[in-house]
RNA sequence: CGGGGUGUAGUGCAACGGUAGCACGAGUCCUUUGGGAGGAUUUAAUUCCAGUUCGAGUCUGGACACCCCGACCA
């Protein structure tokens, strides 16, 4: 991709009414734009790693045995009322006939009954559906930029079971699975297992929080186990429910993550049942698991960042290369870093190396580094004049401090 | 939703009830070119609707929007 083809441009300064600082540095490097209060337009960019998000996700769903399909965002009333939600924080409207609607905020609503019109016997269980949809809240405040939004990008997973040790078993694979992802992602290293309330069909559900300023919620980090609990647990347990253990770690948080275990609640109110062997029928269990892909975007643009910009991890960085050539005065020096700039992309191009170019013209070299700071790309290469003279061009990780020399010929193998 | 705050150009700020201005940004041209360079030039704003007044960015009422604290967050 050519910069100077790029739709968006980067911003030197934004409105001061953004205060998270990763939402403000997407919004400086055109990864996103604020269409409204809570409400963000994905940019072409942004896009890039969202879809490097969803990549990574529906990667590890397949795993799963999951199947992936797109539920409506449009639910009618009459789905709500059955399972008692329709005075939820749902964005309601109507339709040409005066029919209501609640936009989707989580969709049991539309997966069970869904569910009920193709599995009926218990050789048809257990199985697993689920989708990346936007979701609709209707927040009193968003805040904190794309960490807490009206509107967001959701994946959401549902998975039926007939016996209890079956929907225990796969919980705890999606439990897996979710660290999976978020180190893949970029953020293990301070994501913490949560407790938090379970409702009523077991006694805890489990959020996925990763440490950050930024974060809303506050987290008890068991000093014994390690396991984290909620300020909902804690001010029901005085000991850490998991060991025992009296003496926690308080942290802010940002929840990323969210698995239930719903039970019969929703194949309960909508009437699913599985038929036994012997004919009788059997209850369905069911679990739900989220993961905000918008909020993963701004939870990584939040804690991989210097004051220069964003640092994206290699797994989900909008390209991986960004190749910058600086002009020289000298017009036949410009055409031979013009030249080594083509080849230089051929190379990458050949080894499915993504290369953001930037060949904008009349741009100073400080101005050109800004830029890259700010988008943060993990590996910036800069042919010039000065690296022309080597035969080389310089690589810069940026991550890291050092720069060094790499010489043409080596580009083409080199392991970024 | 309760409480608080703010609405002037893309951003940050000015303007006694009396000609809406400055800086930065952005665009164009020229000069520059290893950490947001210089010059010239252009662009662009009083959130909306009423009211008071000879006259409203400024005063009054209402609406809307945005921000902050709290509550909420399947």
């Amino acid at each position: 991709m050519r910069q100077s083809q790029l739709f968006t441009k980067t911003q030197k300064e934004i409105s001061a009414d953004e205060t998270n600082a990763g939402t403000r540095l997407l919004l400086r490097g055109g990864f996103i734009d604020k269409t409204a209060a809570g409400v963000y337009t994905i940019l072409p960019l942004g896009l890039r790693v969202l879809q490097k998000i969803e990549k990574i996700i529906s990667a590890k769903m397949d795993d799963l045995g999951a199947q992936r399909l797109v539920m409506p965002a449009l639910v009618p009333k009459k789905n709500w009322e059955t399972t008692g939600r329709w005075n939820y924080d749902l964005f309601k409207l109507k339709g040409a006939g005066g029919e209501e609607y609640g936009l989707a905020a989580t969709l049991e609503e539309v997966a069970t009954p869904l569910a009920k019109k193709f599995a009926f016997s218990y050789k048809d269980f257990p199985f697993a559906i689920y989708q990346i949809q936007t979701k609709f809240r209707n927040e009193l405040r968003a805040k904190s930029g794309l960490l807490r939004g009206r509107e967001f990008l959701m994946k959401d997973l549902y998975s039926f079971h007939i016996s209890q040790k079956d929907c225990d078993e796969y919980y705890e694979r999606v439990k897996e699975a979710y660290f999976s992802i978020f180190k893949q992602a970029g953020i293990v290293q301070d994501t913490y297992l949560t407790l938090s309330s379970g409702g009523s069909f077991s006694k805890f559900s489990h959020e996925f929080q990763t440490a950050s300023g930024a974060g809303e919620d506050l987290i008890y980090l068991c000093d014994n186990c390690g396991i984290a609990i909620n300020r909902e647990i804690k001010s029901e347990y005085p000991k850490c429910p998991e060991c025992g253990g009296e003496k926690f770690s308080e942290k802010k948080a940002i929840e990323v993550g969210n698995i239930f275990k719903l039970g019969t609640k929703f194949s309960a109110a909508f009437g699913f049942e599985a038929t036994g062997g012997d004919g009788c029928k059997l209850p369905v269990l069911m679990c739900c698991y989220g993961i905000g892909l918008t909020r993963l975007l701004g939870t990584v643009a939040e804690t991989s960042r210097d004051d220069a910009g964003i640092i994206w991890p290699e797994t989900i960085a909008p390209f991986s290369v960004h190749l910058m050539e600086l002009e020289s005065k000298d017009e036949p020096a410009n055409r031979r870093i013009k030249e080594a700039s083509r080849r230089i992309r051929q190379d990458l191009q050949k080894n499915q190396i993504e290369v953001l170019y930037d060949d904008r013209a009349g741009k100073s070299a400080g101005e050109k580094f800004k830029d890259s700071d700010l988008l943060g790309i993990p590996n910036r290469v800069v042919v010039s004049a000065k690296t022309l003279e080597k035969n080389s061009v310089e690589l810069k990780k940026r991550a890291g401090l050092e720069t060094v020399l790499i010489g043409f010929d080596g580009i083409a193998d080199y392991k970024f």
